[in-house]
DNA sequence: ATTTGTGAATTGATTCACAGCG
DNA sequence: CGCTGTGAATCAATTCACAAAT
């Protein structure tokens, strides 16, 4: 099998969060140029990503958007339920607890863990915060193989090995530090800084573009 | 000019908080195997990367960190105090209020927005919360040019509107929402949901693999 | 002996161009 | 026609290979 571009992996959500719209206006086909336009992609490439979800499209209609919607979530894993469980609860870790989007797509948070003695013990968004200690334990006992770490500082490697060693096979790191794990272990990192690089960069050369527009 | 090319700019904050690490456990010089090497990447690509920030370095020896850190910060605007507002203080915009690391990096956040009469009046992260109303008077009054949308829902559009009527050339959206502005404003998108794609694909993926290795 | 710097080759992604279908 | 599906062409990014430097 051929394994999916990550562009085009990325790309899917934003079609999926534009076709929840599109739906709830009542509409029931959508072209690969209205996608397009309204994501500011090229629409050739919107028909090769929604090529891999295996959903063909009618000449004239375009795609049923129920089928599309339902066709990406499941290419994606998104109509299964996926339990996560979160190390590192600052306010980071809060607030992904908190975010409602998660639930739609399928990510239940099962549990928390913290070093804070504040914390463990209590619950935040209704999720139950245990000692950091308990991580790999609780892994074992409950299957669970999703972990996302938030936690602040140099941690998160001894974290993410305890993880492992709980069996999780996937990791959702938000820290600024890269993961040295097994390569059966899938990690996907999310972080904020690349994009903030990319935002201040453009604009220092928006700024040299004007002054000197010698292109 | 030659624009930087988005995965360097993007990598650059990676290659940043290693240095961070290397210069604080006492090293004076990285090459660009080491780097590599600590962050699962090419060799050839660190140079390229290093390269477009004027580093020079020398045979034998690599580059100096210190050099390095100053002319990435340099490269990317880090170096340089940016004030920046933010609408929207739900759990994402607080946590992002109060992410410490954004200090180190020169993002000072001089206000927050929001429509919640609770927050409004009120400091987060002792930063004052203002009504969402007074958002483009505001950034007209201070002069900010950068500014973060980390709003729930469908109002996005119409918030990124009032920023750039105010004056704000760059946006950092949190939203699931494609921005439709003037082309002379750089939108940067930072989202969580295409890296969970990118995870939960790659696991199926994963168990495709192991149970067809028919590759 | 290493490590940089960089053209050349390769791989990957996007965009073009157009055939085919309703 | 309007729209999909797709091979071909283009563009961009990564990786290779090696000369130059110390």
């Amino acid at each position: 099998m051929k394994t999916t571009p990550k562009p085009t992996l990325r790309r899917l959500p934003t079609y999926l969060h534009l076709l929840y719209q599109l739906r709830d206006q009542g509409m029931e086909n959508v072209s690969s140029t209205i996608i397009a336009n309204a994501l500011k992609l090229d629409a050739t490439q919107v028909r090769k990503d929604i090529e891999y979800t295996n959903v063909i499209g009618k000449p004239k209609r375009g795609y049923s958007i129920t089928e599309l919607i339902h066709e990406i979530e499941k290419f994606l894993c998104w109509d299964q339920e996926k339990d996560m469980v979160i190390a590192g609860v600052g306010s980071l870790g809060t607030a992904i607890l908190g975010y409602p989007d998660f639930r739609e797509i399928g990510v239940r948070f099962i549990a928390g863990f913290d070093t804070d003695p504040e914390k463990i013990g209590s619950k935040i968004h209704n999720i139950e915060i245990y000692d950091i200690n308990r991580l790999t334990d609780f892994i074992r006992e409950s299957g669970v193989s999703f972990g996302a770490i938030t936690v602040p500082g140099d941690r998160t490697q001894e974290i993410a090995e305890k993880m492992v060693a709980g069996g999780v096979t996937a990791i959702w790191n938000f820290t600024r530090t890269q993961l040295h794990l097994g390569k059966d272990i899938i990690v996907e990192n999310a972080r904020f800084m690349p994009s903030l690089a990319v935002l201040t960069r453009r604009v220092i050369e928006a700024q040299i573009m004007k002054e000197h527009p010698k292109d």
